[in-house]
DNA sequence: AAGTCTGTTCAAGAAAAAATGAACAGTCTG
DNA sequence: CAGACTGTTCATTTTTTCTTGAACAGACTT
């Protein structure tokens, strides 16, 4: 009978210890561990970190299963996870010849993942941040005795949206030289 | 006898109508919202972004007491949200002749508020980070078969903060001049 | 020094976010 | 087409984060 982490029961003496599956290595450990606290750093869920930092830290393509079995996360995280890598283009799906499930390696050009990142993760709030940009404008009152400061606090809004459709370009820029 | 909103409940009537405490105005209102968005972009409690959007859309200076009366959060909240403004230096003090209470105005200068945010909230992870990079260059195993795979990998993040290293100063040199 | 007035702290409760796992829907295979 | 294999979905549970409010500590006032 096979067990789940893909070894037989063979040695009653010794099962246990591997029913612990497939261990990771030092290098995979330590990789886990810098893209969880990069994950906290952009406060994205600790699972999304791991499973990137394990793809990062592995040479083969692994499939949703080795991920599952390696980071002891359940199917469904690991499913949500690599959904939203994918989508960010932070993974990428890799044919396996005879191999029907799918495999993923890590996606590692600093242009693709930033600019990745910005699109799902920036972008959507700037977007709504416009909208409320032009609410904020049309709320303005002419009559108001504050009518003046009211202006000028606008004006300072529109400046830092000017900012950063200055600033995002360049990062992406320099994010291709890296 | 005083109610809460500072209001005298003497008009039967309309008392009611009052309990509610100040009015926010519609510039207010949008402000906050703006800043509610902006907060939740930045994955900030919603506390702060409703403190620093009343600040910035509020002429005078106001104390604790005013804006948990207009934000009707608990002065917990209040104080905790101004705590952590205060220390990014988002939020001026501001002393009011013959007052005792401290009062606050929102500090918009675009490069103050960019450099606390990094500083507060990206440098630590930033050093955290570089800590770990040297754990990942010691789990390296000069006997393991992936030596030069890792090796490439660890070079890859290097290069990733060296990225960081060369873009945040430009982006608070940039965030001076808006 | 007793009494106010201010603001902070923190335990407890509420709300939000993330993880789980079982059911499900496709897809391939024989 | 029946059965195995893959991956997704989503209701539930668990964990984390935020908020509340009451107790507290310090500072000013008289």
């Amino acid at each position: 009978m096979l067990t789940k982490g893909g070894s037989l029961s063979l040695l009653p003496g010794f099962a246990e210890v591997d029913l612990a599956g497939p261990q990771l290595n030092g290098f995979q450990r330590e990789s886990i561990a810098l893209f969880i606290n990069a994950a906290s750093a952009l406060s994205l869920p600790k699972s999304i970190g791991e499973i990137y930092g394990l793809l990062f830290s592995t040479p083969e393509p692994l499939s949703l299963d080795d991920i599952v079995e390696r980071l002891r996360i359940s199917k469904g995280s690991a499913s949500e996870g690599l959904r939203w890598l994918k989508s960010l283009g932070a993974v990428n799906s890799v044919y396996v010849p005879g191999v029907r499930r799918e495999h993923f390696t890590a996606e590692t050009s600093l242009r693709k993942l930033a600019s990745g990142y910005l699109r799902d993760r920036i972008d959507p709030h700037l977007d709504n941040g416009q909208e409320r940009l032009r609410a904020l404008e049309g709320s303005i009152d002419g009559e108001n005795p504050d009518k003046h400061f009211q202006q000028s606090r606008l004006g300072q809004v529109r400046g830092w949206y000017q900012f950063i459709s200055k600033v995002l370009p360049i990062v992406k820029t320099l994010a291709g030289k890296f």
